[in-house]
DNA sequence: ATGGCTGCTTTGAGCAGA
């Protein structure tokens, strides 16, 4: 089973190239990040045309995930948010178990800026995420967290480490909220595969980043031990990011035997 | 280099992303 994450600012303005993305890659699963748009006016016909039956969490704008998967998969024991999102929470977590396997989907908020007050609140989510996963899950079972991460955790996932020093997303704050849950059972299964630097999964739209790979490696899959036994791979596809107005993200593919 | 790109929004300047 081959298993994406991708997050594709905005899956409306991005439907060409996701849809011609997923021909030529074939995943079995895609999980989506910051599709930006409502359930009612998500493009589930157009999906579903190209093969692929959507499980949807989204809001007007920002935020927004969507686990898909092939037909013939099913989409099965669906959960929206966190057990302790408010009624109106930010939309940034679905989590669905396909072929066996548990898949939660996430979009860490971005934090902003040291002094902001989405710092703090970065923060906090990311100890509620760890409270969900510890609550209803074992690290003995096949589980997979994959997604936005917003938190580069080692000065290897960042092409400009003096640059980024101590700034939102390179805080050991954050790194710490990301390894609580790898010391709880998880694996950074792309850096097993891929030791080198050099391998981001997302440039600044601005000062031709991509072009002189100045990037971070953000989009993480976190596998519990179960699950990294039967990954062969973990890629990071840098096509899409090539493309006439990208998503400023590249997907990264789990490959499970 | 506090700009620089891009997508969104009661359509156009401001917010948000990272």
């Amino acid at each position: 089973m081959r298993i994406a994450s991708w997050n594709v600012n905005s899956v409306r303005s991005r439907m060409e190239q996701l849809t011609a993305w997923l021909a030529r890659a074939a995943p079995d699963v895609i999980c989506m990040q910051e599709t930006k748009v409502e359930d009612a006016l998500f493009p589930v016909q157009a999906l579903e045309e190209v093969g692929y039956k959507c499980a949807i969490f989204g809001q007007k704008s920002y935020n927004g995930v969507c686990i898909g998967a092939r037909f013939g998969l099913a989409i099965e024991d669906v959960k929206r948010g966190l057990d302790s999102d408010e009624p109106d929470a930010q939309r940034r977590v679905i989590a669905a178990t396909i072929e066996g396997v548990r898949i939660v989907n996430v979009y860490v908020p971005n934090g902003e800026a040291l002094d902001s007050p989405k710092y703090p609140f970065k923060l906090d989510w990311l100890s509620r995420f760890h409270a969900e996963i510890a609550t209803h899950y074992k690290p003995e079972q096949e589980l997979m967290i994959c997604g936005d991460f917003n938190v580069a955790l080692e000065t290897v996932d960042i092409a400009e480490p003096k640059r980024w020093e101590g700034q939102v997303l390179c805080t050991e704050a954050e790194r710490a909220g990301v390894r609580k849950l790898l010391d709880w059972g998880l694996v950074d299964a792309f850096r097993q595969h891929h030791p080198e630097p050099g391998l981001y999964s997302w440039w600044d739209y601005r000062m031709a980043a991509f072009a002189k790979n100045k990037g971070l490696r953000i989009d993480l899959a976190l596998l519990t031990k179960a699950l990294a036994a039967r990954c062969a791979d973990v890629t990071i596809d840098k096509r899409p990011r090539e493309l006439n107005r990208p998503s400023d993200h590249a997907p990264v593919v789990v490959e499970v035997k």
